[in-house]
DNA sequence: TAGGGCCCTG
DNA sequence: CAGGGCCCTA
């Protein structure tokens, strides 16, 4: 879990901020390395190469809105200042004929020489400020000059006296100052906020002897922090100003809290007293920022503030990627906790367990489901030896004990079971559905498919074929994270389309994971079980009359795992009742509406769920007349049996082909309309299938299909051959074969 | 004119 | 499987 502190502790292990990177090329490419997109804030340094400017859009932000006035005076101040130093040394090194600035000219007095000397020192300091909050952009270059030239100043050797330049010292002296002072308080803010947020952690690390991770001098840091809150004196400006030249770092800025980053490894500080000034700090300080992205640049800030530029940002999107989750974990607890609060969702997804808890997602905003989901995807991407956890074949625990930890498991950190589930890059391809299944207590109502279909024999228990055997995903194929959430959205959505058109519904509903052999589907209620619901005998005797029945073992009569009881008709049509209504294809190709209402009484009926049922039917009815045209031609062109269809031989006037049920014909349409192959296909069917294909083919055969109606006589034969539909239809639920 | 069906397309 | 256009019919 990345927690904010740890982002921030892990900056300065990941980030050598101190690297006086000597070389000059990596000086300037790794600022580059920051900001691909090349950044640009603002106008560049002036004089500086434009290639070589690396810019500080972070701090800039950070800074900017408290920093705003002080750029719009001191900023432009000294910008103004900068150029006119600019023009200056070029004039000088037209002169001298060289690049050095001030070398062989007047010589000043001892004391104006100082003055200089320590104006420069400021006015460089304050320019890198003004970097680092503006335009945050400066070269290599740029600061080979500014050595040299303070070099020379120190060395009195450069003329520097005239009045008005003198005047437009002390106005940025005091323009200066006042930077300073803003610069401090702002500083103060953002630490105060950073502190305030991470007290405990910050305590630790001060009072707990070494970092965690870093001990690259964190805790240097937050103390040369406190001086700056404190206030520095002259000499540490000097001395951290020489520092920071020594050290080659063109984009530390020279501020005291700067440049205290610099020097952390030559200070040994007492830890108690840091810990006590932190504590004060911690202690006095309100909350300055708060919110996602305050919070977010406040760490960012941080890490710039200290000098870690490198991978700033980086942890600048890691720290927006998880307040942002976190957030949005939050909403989806809140919103689940409204739409669901006393409903009948699956245990598994109720807000009680998606939340357990209050210190689940609200207020720290750390764990929830988008907590879950970062660690999962760390997890699955091989992970750190931390959540590498090897697979436990532990016990599958009690499912009531499973659901009630489907949510809490979570929020924890890399979990067991999901590892199993999930081992990192030992994912079966063929990851059946069901794995994107939730947890549920109740059994699937729905038959579960022939493990040949879509579910791994190994996945489905023995005893899933019975309807009282609980026939469950095996503990194993126990759901992970991401598909919880994804059921639970489903979940959200099925209710807030409640509403809805119903074919607007259908289309969410016939998303992958509720299709075929999803046994949990939106609708699906506990309530819905087929043993309490008081019109459902669960060993129905079914009307056996042209299919049906069919593996006498099955003695579950209705598959109703989608379905509402009577009294509570759903709106809209789910995946069962679109199987349902595909074997009623097989008895009735152009049902009426009202065969329809009749075979769907757990449906309320309105216009849009009718012309639904209707355009099913319509479908239907296209497929299969394609399969009959499309057999029946290849007979012709064949002129022979096709598919083992034998052929009637002499005695056959103009039949020359029969639909049998080991003919691929049968099997296409069984699979089409019997995709589990749980329903026996009433005999009825076949002998109105053969019917069609010997009309095809005889209208192939005698060339009237070049009539463009040619279909519509077979049309006519085959609506007129409708069968009853069996009374098992008429119950809630898919009727079993 | 609304409902239903076919056809085509995505 | 859904959507839309077109056609037919009651």
């Amino acid at each position: 879990m990345d927690s904010p502190s740890d982002l921030f502790g892990r900056q300065s292990s990941l980030i050598s901020p101190f690297d006086p990177y000597p070389n000059p090329s990596t000086a300037l490419d790794l600022p580059r390395h920051l900001t691909p997109s090349g950044g640009g804030h603002g106008a560049p340094y002036p004089g500086a190469n434009p290639s070589s400017q690396p810019p500080y859009p972070l701090i800039h932000h950070l800074l900017q809105p408290g920093g705003a006035p002080m750029r719009s005076r001191g900023q432009l101040h000294l910008d103004r200042y900068n150029r006119e130093e600019e023009r200056m040394e070029g004039e000088e090194e037209e002169g001298m004929g060289g690049r050095l600035v001030g070398v062989g000219g007047k010589r000043l007095s001892g004391a104006l020489v100082a003055d200089w000397s320590y104006d420069m020192m400021r006015v460089k300091r304050l320019r890198l400020e003004s970097l680092v909050k503006g335009d945050g952009e400066i070269g290599l270059e740029e600061k080979e000059e500014e050595e040299k030239g303070r070099r020379s100043a120190e060395r009195g050797n450069r003329e520097k006296g005239r009045e008005g330049r003198r005047k437009e010292r002390e106005e940025l002296k005091e323009q200066l100052e006042e930077a300073r002072g803003r610069l401090k308080a702002l500083q103060e803010k953002v630490w105060k906020a950073f502190g305030e947020r991470s007290a405990q952690e910050e305590e630790r690390r001060w009072s707990g002897g070494e970092p965690e991770e870093d001990d690259d001098g964190d805790g240097e840091m937050y103390k040369e922090e406190e001086e700056t809150a404190e206030g520095i004196t002259e000499e540490e400006v000097e001395e951290e100003v020489r520092e920071i030249d020594d050290l080659s770092l063109p984009f530390i800025p020279p501020s005291p809290h700067f440049q205290g980053i610099a020097k952390q490894d030559q200070k040994a500080r007492d830890h108690e007293k840091r810990s006590e000034e932190q504590r004060n700090v911690n202690g006095g300080g309100g909350v300055f920022l708060e919110g996602v992205l305050e919070r977010a640049a406040v760490w960012m800030g941080c890490g710039v503030v200290r000098g870690e530029h490198v991978g700033g940002e980086q942890k600048f999107a890691q720290a927006l990627k998880q307040e942002l989750g976190s957030a949005v974990a939050r909403v989806i607890d809140r919103v689940l906790r409204l739409y669901t609060q006393n409903e009948t969702l699956p245990p598994s997804i109720h807000p009680s367990t998606l939340s357990p808890g209050e210190g689940g997602n609200e207020g720290g905003g750390r764990g929830g489901v988008w907590a879950a989901l970062r660690e999962r995807e760390r997890g699955r991407g091989g992970g750190s030896a931390t959540h590498d956890q090897p697979p436990l074949p532990a016990p599958p625990p009690h499912p009531h004990q499973e659901q009630s930890e489907a949510l809490p498991l979570i929020t924890r950190r890399t979990d067991n079971r999901r590892n199993q589930l999930l081992p990192p890059n030992n994912q079966p391809n063929n990851r059946t559905k069901n794995h994107l299944l939730p947890p549920h207590p109740f059994p699937p109502l729905c038959q579960p498919h022939p493990p040949h279909h879509h579910t791994h024999p190994a996945l489905l228990p023995p005893s899933s074929h019975h309807k009282d055997s609980s026939p469950f995903l095996p503990p194993t194929s126990y759901p992970l994270p991401i598909s919880l959430l994804h059921y639970t959205m489903q979940q959200l959505f099925t209710r807030s389309l409640s509403h809805l058109h119903p074919l607007h519904k259908e289309g969410i509903m016939n998303s992958d994971a509720y299709m075929e052999g999803n046994p949990f589907p939106p609708q699906l209620t506990p309530s819905s079980s087929s043993s309490s619901h008081p019109s459902f005998p669960p060993f129905a005797v079914m009307d056996e009359r042209d299919g049906g029945m069919r593996g006498g073992g099955r003695d579950r009569g209705m598959d109703s795992g989608m379905y509402l009881g009577p009294g509570s008709a759903q709106e809209g049509l789910s995946p069962c009742h679109l199987k349902k209504a595909k074997l009623m294809f097989f008895y009735a190709r152009y049902p009426s509406s009202n065969t329809l209402k009749t075979n769907f009484p757990d449906v309320k009926f309105n216009r849009c769920v009718t012309s639904q049922l209707i355009k099913w039917f319509s479908n239907f009815r296209e497929f299969f007349y394609i399969q009959m045209e499309r057999f029946a031609r290849q007979a012709a062109r064949d002129r022979l049996p096709r598919d083992g269809a034998p052929c009637l031989g002499r005695d056959s006037r103009e039949t020359p082909l029969r639909l049998g049920r080991d003919t691929e014909l049968y099997r296409i349409l069984n699979m089409h309309y019997n995709k589990s192959n749980d329903y026996q296909v009433p005999d009825r069917f076949v002998e109105l299938a053969e019917l069609a294909l010997r009309e095809f083919y005889t209208a192939i055969q005698t060339g009237r299909d070049s009539d463009p109606c040619w279909k519509k006589s077979i049309y006519k034969i085959i609506c007129k051959l409708d069968s009853p539909v069996p009374d098992s239809f008429r119950l809630p639920g898919c009727p079993m074969g």
